[in-house]
DNA sequence: AAACATATTAGACAAGTGTATAATATAGGA
DNA sequence: TCCTATATTATACACTTGTCTAATATGTTT
């Protein structure tokens, strides 16, 4: 229920990288293959991005020889959690009916939204 | 379709106070008492986010005499519906039902917003 | 032990955001 | 017309975020 501080995007990119492997701890050049690759970034700038989400406390790492290894303490569902309800709370008024209005227009009475809704309730009801 | 620029909280903040009052056009002392005020803010630092909505595009202003009157020019919908479409893209993979998932659980089967959605969609089918 | 290769650290910098102070303009009254 | 009150403008500044270059540390090879 606590506020988690919500992060920055490549800092975001990067919690994202750790949750989704499968091992830890991992290297920072695990992480490059695993994400700095594809954005382009620099070793330096990943590691920048790490020391940020250290001292925010989403992370832990030990040095190990001239190495760094890095722990996700942050738990991904948590924090996913946390960032949508703000999101809901601070543009569609609290509410997930509101939200889901956005895609759904009279016009449109075929919003694949709707389906994926009435797919997802079916399935929650058994 | 587009990408619309994401504003920062506090210009959003401004936009909202716009696009929510039932007159156009509405000037500084009007928005100082519907956010300003509440938020704290000098004038210059509203009038500061105005200016820079105005450079983003969102908005247009005219002076009159001192005063300065401010229009809204983004569509509150359409702008909504573009960052809602974004978020759920980048913590939920573009679908609605994983995003349902999140306040969904097992041991939770009187989810709240799961109730919200059954109405929702029993209001959508009539 | 010296030299190399490579990983990390320190520090820097530009752009964006939140916020304000000081300066300027302008409507209205004395 | 001159003064006053008030709105706006011009700036400025600190912090955050994205990004990197230069400096430093350390394991490995000769």
């Amino acid at each position: 229920m606590d506020n988690i501080r919500k992060l920055p995007d490549a800092e975001f990119d990067v919690m994202v990288a750790l949750w989704d492997c499968s091992v830890s701890p991992v290297n920072t050049a695990y992480l490059m293959e695993n994400v700095g690759k594809q954005k382009g970034w620099k070793a330096p700038t990943l590691i920048s991005f790490l020391s940020r989400l250290e001292e925010k406390g989403f992370i832990h790492s030990e040095k190990n020889g001239k190495e760094r290894q890095y722990y996700a303490d942050a738990v991904k569902d948590d924090y996913i959690k946390c960032v949508t309800i703000d999101f809901i709370e601070k543009y569609h008024c609290g509410s997930i009916a509101k939200m889901m209005d956005v895609f759904y227009s009279k016009e449109d009475d075929s919003s694949e939204k709707l389906d994926e809704m009435k797919k997802w309730i079916q399935k929650m009801l058994y």
